[in-house]
DNA sequence: ATTATCTATAGATCTATAGATAATGC
DNA sequence: ATTATCTATAGATCTATAGATAATGC
């Protein structure tokens, strides 16, 4: 039924691997506008030309990172499928969503704030960490639609856009409630 | 039943509304980070520094458009709510959302992308730009639920997340049947 | 020999201030 | 006199390449 996430496609040096992990303390430390070459070398006690003879340059970075982001995800989404009561699986995934988001905010902007680059991809990873959703609804569209109103409600706390003394557990609720109910017709 | 937008705080002189235009039009053709303080004075043929001499920098710029922004989304959700029929109002809202959202793209990037500036913003114009997501509801937590539902296909759609051959449409429909059913309970 | 650094540097950007100069309106 | 420009400039950034130097491993 979960199947485990799809092999990564390159292979890190060790060395490159110290760097990326670098980078991820930075970015969910200092937000998106602070993963820079340079400051990733300052982390590292190296100047920024160095990390160019592990890493080809600052793509590969947040490739790494946003792959780390969707295999992390997708499997927190996929343990929720398999261990949600059959009728609270909606409610389960979500739940898993939020926390997972609410837990690793800048990668999660950094995963899901601008386009995919899917060419570099690992192939079938994007569908992988979206497989719960359908999982979870049965419906193609019902899944992309849950997905949408879940990215929302993250984006949106994240940023901070609900308004001050927002209840948003019941804004959640209120939004896995009509998702359920729109499964069982 | 639907009210008029919040009058605007700020008075601005016809230079500054002509360089707000330009900006807008520089946003809207190529991006957020089309939008530079150097880009904008070579679109009105002018130098840098000479932009200040009209507007304080470049948040006053930013504010002026997430206003305009907010302003016109509000205008055409209310008017949805003004003229769906009463069963059909959630996708009306839905559908003029999407609408404005798509002929817009930057321009809603830039309103949405990032945290409110609150403090600078006119007072009452966020929650008048929400309030037609609560007369579809009749409920705050659906509303919030529904906006942010609306948010994420939107913006998820702009930043192509949707995997290709996606029938959008039949995601938008799926959410406004989950979100108008629950209503209905 | 190989690997990991380094320095030096190219080449592009930004936002914003200070103060000079040209053009307009009384 | 006022208004709209201008130039010059401060002060901060970026990503990335080329090629030198130091340290490690056979």
């Amino acid at each position: 039924m979960t199947r485990p996430a799809p092999a990564r496609q390159r292979a890190f040096t060790p060395r490159a691997i110290e760097i990326i992990s670098a980078g991820r303390r930075l970015l969910e430390a200092d937000g998106p506008t602070a993963l820079t070459m340079r400051r990733l070398a300052a982390e590292l006690g190296i100047q920024a030309p160095s990390i160019y003879k592990h890493l080809p340059g600052k793509d590969a970075l947040e490739l790494a990172l946003l792959e780390d982001a969707l295999t992390e995800i997708g499997q927190d989404l996929h343990e929720a499928v398999r261990h949600g009561t059959a009728h609270r699986v909606i409610p389960a995934v979500l739940a898993a969503y939020r926390e997972y988001c609410l837990a690793h905010p800048n990668l999660y902007r950094l995963a899901t704030g601008s386009r995919l680059p899917r060419a570099a991809m690992t192939p079938g990873l994007e569908a992988w960490a979206g497989e719960p959703f359908v999982l979870a609804t049965g419906d193609p569209h019902l899944a992309q639609a849950l997905w949408s109103f879940a990215h929302g409600m993250v984006i949106l706390e994240l940023d901070r856009r609900y308004p001050d003394g927002s209840d948003l557990r019941r804004t959640w609720d209120a939004g896995a409630d009509a998702f359920t109910s729109a499964c069982r017709r």
